[in-house]
DNA sequence: GCGACAG
DNA sequence: ATCTTGTCGC
């Protein structure tokens, strides 16, 4: 993992769409990871104000049992912008990510990954600038179409490629969607995904962990 | 120009 | 994401 880091600084939206481009052009889309992982990870992001709260967490991918947390405090400095989320949270999650005492085989991260219109949503960004393997969760479609389904599972499709899935779980009546975030391949993921999923629930644990723990830590620092 | 739009 | 009341279901 690289722990040296760069300030992007203020930049601007042409910049940002300069830096995506190069980014996404180094993504690795086959499985480069201890795969079964041993410890698996996942990456969330909440706010209190005008500060972010990143948080990281460590489970046993056989029990899926928390084994280590880390969290980071961080003023935004980048607005929400649909495309460019990745510039707005990638210090609170890398922060989080760098704090942790160990390090995970592959990392679920709260965000897109492919699946975005260039290629590079956060979960890629992340894991090229740290070189972790990193896997895309999103609750919400950030653009492409759903394709046909099969089973609980159907791909999402823009201009004629496959850029992730969307994947049904528990018992809700909307999908989430996984795409590559790095060093992974499209069907790994879904298969992780899937395995990290308790019966009845909708998200991932290392997901659902790391938002819960995010969202319970804001208390602590008002 | 219009609509869509992760967290 | 966050702000919010009640409500449905295990």
């Amino acid at each position: 993992m690289k722990r040296n880091l760069q300030t992007y600084g203020k930049i601007s939206i042409e910049k940002a769409r300069r830096a995506q481009r190069l980014l996404a052009e180094m993504v690795i889309e086959h499985d480069d990871f201890k795969n079964p992982p041993d410890i698996i990870g996942g990456v969330d992001v909440s706010y209190l104000g005008n500060r972010a709260v990143g948080v990281a967490v460590l489970l046993d991918f056989r029990t899926l049992e928390l084994v280590e947390y880390a969290t980071a405090v961080v003023d935004v400095k980048f607005p929400y912008v649909p495309t460019l989320l990745a510039f707005r949270e990638f210090f609170p999650m890398a922060k989080a990510i760098l704090s942790l005492k160990r390090n995970a085989d592959i990392y679920m991260i709260d965000a897109q990954g492919r699946l975005h219109p260039y290629g590079l949503g956060a979960a890629c960004h992340i894991g090229v600038v740290l070189d972790i393997p990193t896997i895309g969760v999103a609750k919400r479609l950030l653009c492409g179409t759903i394709g046909a389904r099969s089973d609980d599972v159907a791909p999402v499709v823009l201009d004629d490629k496959i850029i992730g899935a969307a994947v049904w779980t528990g018992r809700s009546k909307k999908p989430i969607f996984v795409s590559v975030g790095h060093k992974v391949s499209l069907n790994t993921a879904i298969r992780l995904v899937k395995q990290t999923t308790r019966k009845g629930r909708k998200l991932p644990e290392p997901i659902r962990l790391a938002h819960s723990i995010a969202t319970r830590y804001r208390s602590r620092i008002r």
